[in-house]
DNA sequence: GGGGTAGTACTACGTCCTGTAGAGAGGTGG
DNA sequence: CCACCTCTCTACAGGACGTAGTACTACCCC
């Protein structure tokens, strides 16, 4: 996977925060503080589409977009793509269990003692 | 944080492999794979320096580079970056929590559990 | 001591990605 | 029919990266 632009990530943001699929023009409306020209916004959005990040479906002669995944989802899989990256899995994730705060230190041992139990 | 290209990963992943600060000339010569003219290594060795990922000391006439951080430290910092993405943190590591596969979540949690008892 | 050698700093260039947008085509509503 | 919306295609500048040449300096061997 690609690491996303700053235009491409603000414009995953909206549509992350959207649950319904939006047309370029309704993003752009959304990203008003960037005075950005409508190709613009097309533009990005067709090259997420082409990137997989966004699907897109037609409604009437314009193109809904929606993620192909949700933010969650694209997140965990950063994480594990950086992790990835090392030869060592076991002592990058005991560094990274070291760095997370404690309440969030919290929410990962929830999630594996419920992994366990199923 | 940046992502680091291709040839810059190698190279770190040659002074992280390697526990002793090398010249540009040692790690040109441990990626013989490929045929690198001397100047290109040196050269992302000093963009890797100026990035912050090595630091480099004098030794003669020749600069000795080193990680400035070990691969582990890097790999749960980007881990981190990836999760300051998301809105939803919680949603996220427990998305992460369950990605990862059983023997790394037993990593997970017994560094997590270690981390409590302290 | 002079030439080859190693090492440095500086400069350069092609390519790819991203932000940004215009031009042109083809419907659509009034 | 005209204004307008939306699409697709094309373009371009800036930055990051891979890649390397050039020019200068310090050092060692004969």
């Amino acid at each position: 996977m690609k690491g996303l632009g700053e235009l491409e990530r603000s414009i995953m943001d909206i549509l992350w925060a959207e649950n319904t699929p939006l047309t370029a023009r309704e993003v752009g409306r959304l990203i008003e503080d960037r005075d950005l020209a409508p190709t613009t916004v097309m533009t990005v959005l067709d090259r997420l589409a082409r990137k997989g990040f966004l699907t897109r479906t037609r409604d009437g002669r314009a193109w809904r977009y929606q993620p192909a995944a949700s933010r969650d989802a694209y997140v965990a899989e950063l994480m594990l793509e950086a992790l990835d990256m090392t030869g060592d899995r076991d002592a990058a994730l005991t560094r990274f269990a070291r760095a997370v705060s404690g309440s969030e230190a919290e929410i990962l041992l929830k999630a594996l003692t419920e992994l366990e139990e199923e």
